[in-house]
DNA sequence: GTCTATACAATGATAGAC
DNA sequence: GTCTATCATTGTATAGAC
């Protein structure tokens, strides 16, 4: 027998992400988004650091995934195939629950500069954890770096165009048709004209 | 004659890195700051947008300059050229007056997940208004994309071991440089091992 | 171990006077 | 352009309820 009434986190952020969408980021309260839960502001902040970081996924989850992908390739792995096994991970955490809430923050997120300065922030975490992962693996922090770059770049890029399409398909195949066009940008960059 | 002391900004930003140098950012307040400089709280706000704007060159100026050098290549240049004309633009923002600024903000900045935020924005938005820039002028987004990383990336490693080494020399060469062992690293990236 | 109540400090906005 | 004053909101801190 549950004292309160369960999944006070999951009431939050749906609670947020309708109020958000319905009336705008900056013109909802953090009090407003705990009333709607059935919760006080208080708890809303014992449940999430700050009002941005309701909308986000845990950074520590995300560069543990990525991080862990490329400690786990196998020995004889190309760096370019190290970087796709990375970016392929993290496509995981997109799980079906979370598809209406996806979908919301397409409009969303780019509503509010504060909300894209958090948004920004993640992708330059992930990116940074996988550029050091990489160069500890393979002893080049530029060639890294410039692998991390379009790994990361193919996987916002490729994660936009799912979402816009109605997520049709499996995101960790058109991330990787995405990784190939980049690498192939990779190799001609530097050609003339 | 001018009713107040002049160059109120100035004074604000001086005493701003004076107090979130030696008490910490977070433990110092905006009225403080404005104390300091004689001023008051309202007049700091009207100066700066926020609290965290005061350490930071504007982005308009920083995206100007990144894409007015784009825009006024010359028309041979291959991409490679174009990319580093766009942050050898950037590095004339450093001007010798704000050198002790810059020396202390090696230990603010990171000091503070607020201001580690907003300088990883400058950086996204500097990079995507070049690779926008580019994009139009070469006509190929994803190479555009690659370009772009690979030169600000050149541009703040070259800035880091700039202020790191006291200045020594010109900060566009050592960004020169950086950025010939990043486009070096592009052509390897695909390499096996 | 999660929630509530209350009080509090700081940011940043706003309106009106000089 | 600056000042006084007031204000809403975020986010913290504390202490207690179930």
């Amino acid at each position: 027998m549950a004292r309160w009434e369960p999944d006070a986190r999951g009431r939050l952020l749906q609670a947020a992400v309708e109020l958000f969408d319905d009336r705008g980021y900056d013109a909802t309260t953090a009090a407003q988004i705990a009333e709607r839960a059935g919760l006080t502001k208080t708890t809303l902040f014992r449940h999430f650091a700050d009002k941005r970081e309701i909308l986000f996924q845990g950074q520590d989850e995300l560069v543990a995934l990525a991080v862990g992908a490329v400690e786990s390739a196998p020995r004889q792995s190309t760096p370019l195939e190290i970087a796709r096994g990375s970016v392929r991970a993290l496509c995981s955490i997109h799980i079906e629950e979370r598809r209406d809430i996806r979908r919301r923050l397409v409009t969303i997120l780019p509503s509010s500069a504060e909300l894209m300065e958090r948004a920004v922030f993640k992708r330059s975490a992930v990116t940074e954890a996988l550029r050091s992962a990489l160069a500890a693996r393979i002893g080049d922090s530029r060639r890294a770096g410039v692998l991390a770059d379009a790994a990361i770049r193919a996987y916002y890029d490729g994660y936009a165009s799912w979402v816009a399409s109605g997520e049709r398909g499996s995101l960790a195949d058109v991330v990787d048709g995405e990784l190939d066009a980049f690498s192939a940008a990779l190799g001609d960059a530097l050609h003339t004209r």
